[in-house]
DNA sequence: ACAAATCATTGAAACGTTTCGCAAAAAAGG
DNA sequence: CCTTTTTTGCGAAACGTTTCAATGATTTGT
């Protein structure tokens, strides 16, 4: 039915060896039987079975990428732009949504892939270490873990967390608050952390800022900031939310208790997903990159590929001012 | 190195046929000895390599999707409910992003997928019918197509444009403006299409209806309806966007021009993407119901696989009312 | 013109599986 | 206790490649 490469020698009239190298090591067989072989092939629509030549190469040239779910704005970035690296390497990329970790561990070993970047929410340090110790090659997102052949790309968590700290008591704010995102979630615990550290800085203590639960839901945050307004607390002055879509979640919730944004109170994101800048007012956020990223953890795993060693990694970040953040005049240096 | 099924067959005291049986068709192998593969596999820490199962077995238990990119909303919800059908069924999702329409027509036929699914802009009824010749069972989006081992699903989009008509002349819109898409698009120009036929149904001669351009792009939308606000046309009563993102540009210059929405005019969008919940006012739009579309697109590869034939379908639509259309008191019935 | 070196091609083995047909062993029937 | 049937296990072939070592053909050097 399907031509094979046992067809293609046939109707070149050469062997098989000679064939396959015509294909793949053009440089070893004279021109005209080379040109022979292809026209060949072009003519009995050759296409190599992916399977045997996989096996026997003893490679895939495909690198894998592990994540939870593709809905969200982050995973299609990631994958568009680590998709680009790979194929301009001539790997392909395979996407591979996984709902428990030992798939992971089981896919990384059934020789269907060359390397691997991982980002799944329940691989922890430990995990990591444990996949890190097969032979192939990978690289973790947000999971501190360096290796022979396996490395780890952080966000900046907490340094973003600094750099909202900073840029609000910059614009004068006194009276903070915090929307958390995940209990044990990397992120969030470093976003916290880095907001409160920085706030420690400048001489405001920890105990002193709010913190609202927000579980990186709009709805969530929504109804937390809702519920805090209407126990009648105080309103500070500003609020960092541990991503865009709380953030946007207490905007309705301050509106809707007829507070404006920033006039009253400046509230801010992170993420930079595209809705913050669409929404009224726009958000000021801390952008993740989430391109570079792809393209970043796509090069690294290639480098492992190639023998290099694994290492630790940094995503910075950047602010992104928009409208929902304004100076204050009362304190503002 | 790693063990193979030899490993597990000399560890276990059997041959490699027996162990190979032990874990495939665990029926014809005696209890005891099945359960001496399997601990020895598990001591062994074995993975079968799955290109010689593949080989071997001429089949991968693999669906592909392939798509332009998985930027944008649709892409990730596609994926995510593809792959819950495809795992339920045991089959895994292998997402292609893929740059030229022939590494489609490559990958169908080196047996690394046993089906797939095409969503991918340049596939038109032509190249469909083409790619339909292989035997690779094969599920077109949004092309006309159907085969001994295709089929086609094709979203309603006339009929999309056809409800907007009938919603906004049911709210008593009778000047209408129609923000259309990209010329060549399919959807862009069938939602068009039955916008335009639905109003006419109505009475409404389509010269009457305004044509802007807005290329699914909310800055486009949002500068060719500006220029027509500046240039002193006629406000109509209510405006259809081809899609919400551009339905949110309208919004923005009608704002930025001094009109309310939904008090001076309506906007619908169609897509419903996420966004369309969170601007002000909320978009009422058509929701074009992305999961179900994976769904349904994965149960048809699947079904086209287990050797039933390939058929049309339709995927419906329903409209999602929300704040940013109004009744027009005056001509209402 | 002959040996040496280079080039082009090839047969066969190997990659790790599954599966077919057969043999051995066990169970059942008389 | 012998035959028949059923159960269980095995050897070997096959899936479609790549690649190694070897062979035969051609060119080069003297």
């Amino acid at each position: 039915m399907k031509a094979t490469i046992k067809d293609v020698a046939r109707e070149a009239g050469v062997s098989v060896a000679t064939a396959s190298n015509a294909m793949n090591n053009p440089e070893i067989v004279k021109p005209q039987t080379r040109e022979a072989v292809l026209e060949a092939a072009r003519r009995l629509n050759y296409v190599p079975n992916a399977n045997g030549k996989r096996l026997r190469a003893r490679e895939s040239r495909t690198i894998g990428l592990f994540v939870n779910a593709m809905t969200g704005e982050f995973y299609g970035a990631l994958a568009d732009s680590m998709n680009q690296v790979c194929r301009a390497q001539g790997y392909e990329l395979d996407i591979c949504i996984v709902a428990d970790i030992d798939s992971i561990r089981f896919r990384l070993q059934d020789h269907s892939m060359d390397g691997a970047v991982i980002f799944w929410d329940a691989v922890n340090e430990e995990a990591a270490a444990q996949m890190a110790e097969s032979d192939c090659p990978l690289v973790f997102l947000a999971v501190n873990q360096q290796g022979a052949h396996s490395s780890g790309i952080l966000f900046q968590s907490r340094e973003h967390g600094r750099m909202a700290a900073d840029y609000l008591y910059g614009l004068g704010m006194r009276r903070l608050m915090h929307v958390f995102g995940i209990a044990g979630n990397y992120d969030s615990e470093m976003r916290r952390q880095g907001f409160l550290e920085g706030l420690e800085e400048h001489g405001i203590p920890r105990e002193e800022v709010r913190i609202l639960e927000g579980r990186f839901e709009r709805g969530y945050a929504y109804r937390e900031m809702r519920k805090y307004l209407q126990e009648g607390n105080p309103l500070p002055d500003a609020v960092f939310a541990a991503n865009d879509l709380s953030a946007i979640g207490c905007i309705a919730a301050l509106n809707e208790q007829g507070y404006r944004v920033p006039e009253d109170i400046s509230v801010m994101g992170c993420d930079d997903i595209s809705l913050s800048e669409y929404i009224t007012p726009a958000l000021t956020t801390i952008r993740t990159q989430f391109e570079q990223t792809g393209t970043q953890a796509a090069q690294e795993v290639l480098r492992l590929i190639r023998g290099e060693a694994g290492r630790l990694m940094q995503q910075e970040g950047m602010i992104v001012v928009r409208k929902s953040c304004r100076i204050r005049k009362e304190t503002a240096g």
